[in-house]
RNA sequence: UGGGCCGUCGUCAAGUGGUAAGACACAUGGUUUUGGUCCAUGUAUUCGGGGGUUCGAAUCCUCCCGGCCCAACCA
């Protein structure tokens, strides 16, 4: 009998498979995470972080976290500490591996050297402007520096001096000899230094240059000795210059293999429209929960284990891709229904009555914590005369489909007792400020004696017991699935409705003691959890993670249309 | 006639010449003290399109169509 279990298969692990059957890399596999410490990882960068450490992972092999600081004007170590957080938290562990791009400059410099030594790099002393004209077009092909031909000896004593700070930004640039006509825009004498007398977050005043990533990039993967070096597509057209540096330099040569980066619909994934967002005050911080920010989702209530699981569901492959949000919403789901315990909470409160219970009576109510864990136990829920019900469970025309309370209608509080509604009192406005129902004594628990059963079971809380709570729903960042097709700037395409704070929400008892990050399920809503930014013990403030499937809205949503 | 990459269900995605996996979404039934979970069933006669090779093509050839990337001293 053979289980087969389905595991996980795509290109780059095929590749792999092979390079392992030909002992292509000494049969070993070593990868790496290389971010530019620049901004704040998103489920984009969870993506490559999943591959890479998973594929080390499952082929015992290692993957290094090496900092891509090649460029000190975008870099701050804000970012590296930030990133360096939100790897660990979603469970990836790089060792005593924590490399930097700025470990290698020295060594760097000297492959520079080398490359100039043997004719194959030049001093250019074009301008910015210059460099641009002389690139040529995608159509038509570029000319030669005027600085392409200098001596050996001019070049050096020139890249010795950019080093050393003598010349201001921009006036020089180490470039590489290759072929200013070539079709591939990239290989027409690229950039390999530029100055910039600026400090380095590592390096302090040390360097007045610093490299360009195609020339670091190659370098810094030769020099882990990397086997698979992982990058989205967008770095295709850049293969056959990190093919030429290590060439040229004749040095161990890993290869470099492209996948497609991770869109997903509702939302946006670029550094710089989440940058837009977060310096325009459009949301809270980069941890706000709308985000699809790493600290975005951890402080919405997502787990690592859902944004792994997530990662391995969507697979991999070099189309371009949309991703369907309803993905990422399931495997939290699928998580937090195994381990998140149950608890009753009133969003939208609405004062019910019991007329026949006794004035005084409290009773505890037995509440099971996880239908899904027995070993989650059990819990009291205290049971008293006034109790609130949600809002939007009780209707007094109510629609066939609607089984829930309206008047003359009998359904069960989970727990507690079946009731049964007499009358709905009205505010001058119509709207409805109490109920007035009577409970079945025999009915304790929440089953009748005689059989009889109820459609409808809802969540309830007792007034007197209750403590109050503000909750924040949120839903999509953008009303629209995909802004690109849209023919409006993304912002133009934000959900007004993104987060709806409810300020007077009623909770069980027991949820006084909650501490920030918690999670729990709201009966019938959906995922909550407590946020540690703003929930304080005295005045609570849970996120709404994702709502439970609904059958109702669903039915709802499907008669409105 | 710049170059490179890519088109398989609504959305992802396996498949590498032997007759279209799986997941999400959707739909229908069943169980249920969450209109949740769970279970069962259904959903691509067809792989961007046309030709061709072959006993046999999503897989090979060819032409066409569509999408993405490249002209930062960003990564």
């Amino acid at each position: 009998m053979e289980s087969k279990k389905t595991e996980t298969t795509n290109f780059i692990r095929n590749i792999i498979d092979e390079g392992l059957k030909t002992n292509k890399h000494e049969g070993r596999v070593h990868t790496r995470f290389p971010p530019e410490p620049n901004g704040y990882l998103h489920i984009g960068h969870a993506k490559s972080i999943c591959l890479n450490f998973g594929i080390a992972r499952d082929y015992n092999g290692l993957c290094n976290l090496r900092f891509d600081d090649t460029n000190p004007i975008k870099e701050d170590p804000e970012f590296v500490q930030s990133i360096q957080n939100d790897i660990k938290w979603l469970g990836f562990d790089w060792e005593d591996r924590l490399y930097h791009a700025s470990d290698y400059f020295d060594q760097m410099y000297e492959y520079a050297i080398q490359l100039v030594k043997e004719g194959k790099a030049y001093v250019c002393s074009l301008s910015e402007k210059e460099i641009r004209e002389y690139r040529g077009t995608v159509k038509e092909p570029g000319k030669e520096s005027l600085y392409r031909n200098r001596s050996i000896e001019e070049n050096l004593d020139l890249l010795e001096r950019m080093k050393n700070g003598e010349f201001e930004d921009g006036t020089h640039t180490l470039r590489a000899k290759i072929d200013m006509a070539a079709s591939n825009m990239l290989m027409r004498d690229p950039l390999i230094y530029r100055i910039r007398r600026k400090r380095h977050h590592r390096t302090g005043g040390k360097w007045n240059i610093y490299p360009m990533y195609d020339f670091a990039h190659c370098l810094e993967d030769s020099i882990e000795r990397i086997t698979h070096s992982l990058c989205s597509i967008e770095f295709e057209n850049n293969r056959p210059l990190y093919d030429w540096f290590l060439n040229a330099l004749d040095v161990y040569h890993p290869q470099q293999i492209e996948f497609a980066r991770l869109n997903l619909n509702y939302t946006v994934m670029s550094k710089r429209k989440l940058l837009e967002l977060v310096n325009e005050s459009f949301v809270s911080g980069w941890d706000d929960p709308r985000l699809p920010t790493i600290c975005g989702l951890k402080r919405r209530g997502y787990t690592p284990e859902a944004i792994r699981t997530f990662s391995d569901r969507i697979g991999l492959a070099k189309r371009q891709s949309l991703v369907d949000m309803a993905l990422l919403e399931h495997t939290i789901r699928e998580d937090l229904n195994k381990s998140a315990p149950r608890v009753m909470a009133v969003l939208r409160p609405l004062k019910v009555i019991i007329d026949n219970y006794p004035e005084d009576l409290v009773e505890e109510m037995d509440a099971v914590n996880n239908p899904e864990d027995a070993s989650a136990g059990t819990r009291k829920v205290p049971f008293s005369k006034i109790i609130y019900i949600e809002k939007n469970d009780f209707m007094e025309d109510a629609p066939k489909k609607f089984y829930r309370l309206t008047p003359g209608r009998e359904v069960r509080l989970r727990y507690a007792y079946f009731i049964k509604c007499e009358y709905a009192v009205k505010d001058d406005n119509g709207d409805f400020t109490e109920l007035h129902c009577t409970y079945d004594p025999e009915t304790k628990g929440g089953s009748a004696p005689d059989g009889r059963k109820v459609k409808a079971t809802l969540h309830w809380v007792s007034a007197k017991h209750s403590i109050k709570a503000e909750v924040r729903l949120y839903s999509h960042l953008l009303s629209v699935p995909d802004p690109g097709l849209e023919n409006k700037d993304f912002k133009e395409c934000l959900n007004p409705n993104s987060m709806q704070v409810l300020k007077d929400c009623k909770l069980e008892p027991g949820l006084a003691n909650s501490k920030p990050g918690e999670r729990f399920q709201f009966e019938r809503q959906g995922y909550f959890c407590v946020d540690s930014k703003d929930s304080k013990h005295e005045s609570l403030v849970f996120n709404r993670t994702v709502t439970l499937r609904d059958e109702w809205a669903r039915l709802q949503k499907k008669k409105n249309i």
